[in-house]
RNA sequence: GGAGGGGUGGCUGAGUGGUUGAAAGCACCGGUCUUGAAAACCGGCAACGGGGCAACUCGUUCGGGGGUUCGAAUCCCUCCCCCUCCGCCA
């Protein structure tokens, strides 16, 4: 949600930053809204003060009279509220359409973000380039001989669906372990404290992160047996990351600042309808409607939360580095970056069976934009209340993970495990397939 | 699913129609005292929004929404959430 007041003061900024993202913003009509709902809630104000005098009056009159005369006053007090009744319906259709306008604006992007229409002006961090990669075609994950002994999709499309897929034997332990490790690892060498969340919110949570209302239909949405599905306002859903429930921790909440930062992290599935993916990664566990995903979330204060981007990005790319995976990281450009992020960072790792990049993992600051939606904030040192950063990162797909180790350990023999992973693997050296 | 109880400020917790935005306590901030600290005492301390250069002022908010009333934290309806007991179930 963004600051109506700053959009005041500078409409004609606000509306470039926008336009940074592809989004044109008929800023003059917000202006509009706003003028029009302020002016509308002086008048407002007034009629209400009136109101309370009044009525103040004829409680001092009852007060001090047996039979007080106060019907003048109650007559006049019900000329009012039908003034009062006619301004809050106007002020309450005005606000209506600007909240409509304001939750469906993405966040600013920052300065240092590139600008660019899409994913090609997103600029590569030479220096956190990392491995030597493979330049030689492996079999991608799904070509690899005989692998649909261990990943099946199509018992999973009888029993569930497209995108959906089972593991075996080793392949479903290999995923088990890379969860276990990361989770450890963030734990134990990056400070991040363990949560086991719901994967069930409600939509006041993805309002929050803004998951709503702008992207319903990338979500899956649980119909409780008798649900009313017309009351809007009180609907389930499946998180399409640990991000929604992570960070709606601190919703509508004030925090002491001593206490933060506050960082999380979860290993849950991750549901997504991939509405608008039709057709794209069709083959293989690229794209899945359900996935494991370790995530991280940290809460800053705002003066903070770059250097907590930072750390995050190390964090994730600390996973990669003891996979030993080739991977580089982008600045995503402003066209390319999600709704909430004004700066991410993708972490994109080698797949040799494709020859190419994919993402892995993507790392965002969200500055104040969820916090203001979700009314979390916490007291500074004036104790003045003020909304607080919130950041995301992937620390990092499993699945994706588990695809870069297939392509990337290939054996004649089968898949050798990463030095890392053994432990959580029962010492095993090699999946054979 | 049945029966009952409850949701009040950062926290605990009073308050059942009329200056109650809300007692009291804790926490926090300032001061007095003290060599310093603690204790004690005195004072301050909600959020959000409108108007104003400002001092300030006005409005809204006691789980959400709706209603009754001149006036609602207090009464009514409805939804959500929490607790206790019974039933069912992983």
């Amino acid at each position: 949600m963004h600051d109506i007041q700053k959009i005041r003061e500078n409409p004609e900024i606000f509306a470039e930053l926008q336009l940074r993202r592809g989004i044109e913003v008929d800023v003059e009509q917000v202006i509009t809204l706003d003028t029009s709902k302020r002016a509308q809630m002086t008048k407002l104000q007034n009629l209400q003060n009136e109101r309370n005098e009044l009525s103040q009056k004829i409680g001092l009159q009852k007060g001090k009279d047996k039979n007080p005369t106060v019907d003048d006053l109650i007559n006049k007090v019900h000329v009012i509220k039908d003034q009062i009744l006619q301004l809050e319906k106007q002020i309450s259709a005005t606000n209506k359409d600007l909240e409509l306008i304001l939750l469906g604006l993405p966040n600013l992007p920052s300065d240092d973000v590139p600008i660019g229409s899409d994913e090609s002006f997103n600029i590569e961090i030479e220096a956190k380039r990392f491995g030597k990669i493979n330049d030689k075609k492996t079999a991608e994950h799904f070509e690899i001989a005989s692998i649909d002994r261990l990943m099946d999709f199509e018992t999973a499309a009888k029993v569930s669906g497209s995108r959906f897929v089972y593991l075996r034997g080793g392949l479903a332990m290999l995923e088990r372990a890379l969860g276990q490790f990361m989770l450890d690892t963030h734990i134990i060498k990056n400070g991040y404290t363990e949560i086991a969340p719901p994967l069930i919110v409600n939509n006041s949570s993805m309002v929050g992160t803004a998951q709503l209302p702008k992207f319903e239909e990338d979500q899956f949405q649980v119909i409780v047996h008798d649900n009313d599905i017309t009351d809007q306002g009180n609907r389930k859903w499946l998180i399409p990351t640990a991000e929604v429930s992570l960070t709606n921790i601190v919703r509508e909440k004030i925090t002491n600042k001593a206490d933060l930062p506050l960082r999380f992290v979860a290993l849950t599935s991750c549901f997504r309808a991939e509405a608008g993916a039709a057709g794209r990664d069709t083959r293989g566990m690229i794209r899945q409607h359900q996935f494991q995903k370790v995530e991280l979330v940290s809460i800053t204060e705002p003066e903070k939360s770059e250097q907590e981007h930072n750390r995050m990005l190390e964090c994730a790319e600390s996973i990669l580095k003891m996979l030993e995976l080739p991977y580089r990281v982008m600045l995503l450009s402003s066209g390319d970056m999600g709704f909430s992020a004004r700066k991410t960072y993708d972490l994109e790792v080698w797949m040799p069976g494709q020859q190419t990049y994919r993402e892995i993992s993507s790392v965002s600051n969200c500055g104040d934009f969820q916090a203001r939606r979700m009314m979390a904030r916490y007291k500074d040192d004036n104790k003045n209340t003020k909304y607080m950063h919130t950041l995301n990162g992937s620390g990092v797909a499993v699945g994706r993970a588990l695809i870069a180790i297939l392509e990337n350990y290939q054996t004649p023999d089968g898949i050798q495990v990463p030095e890392v992973l053994k432990k959580y693997m029962n010492d095993l050296s090699i999946i054979e397939i």
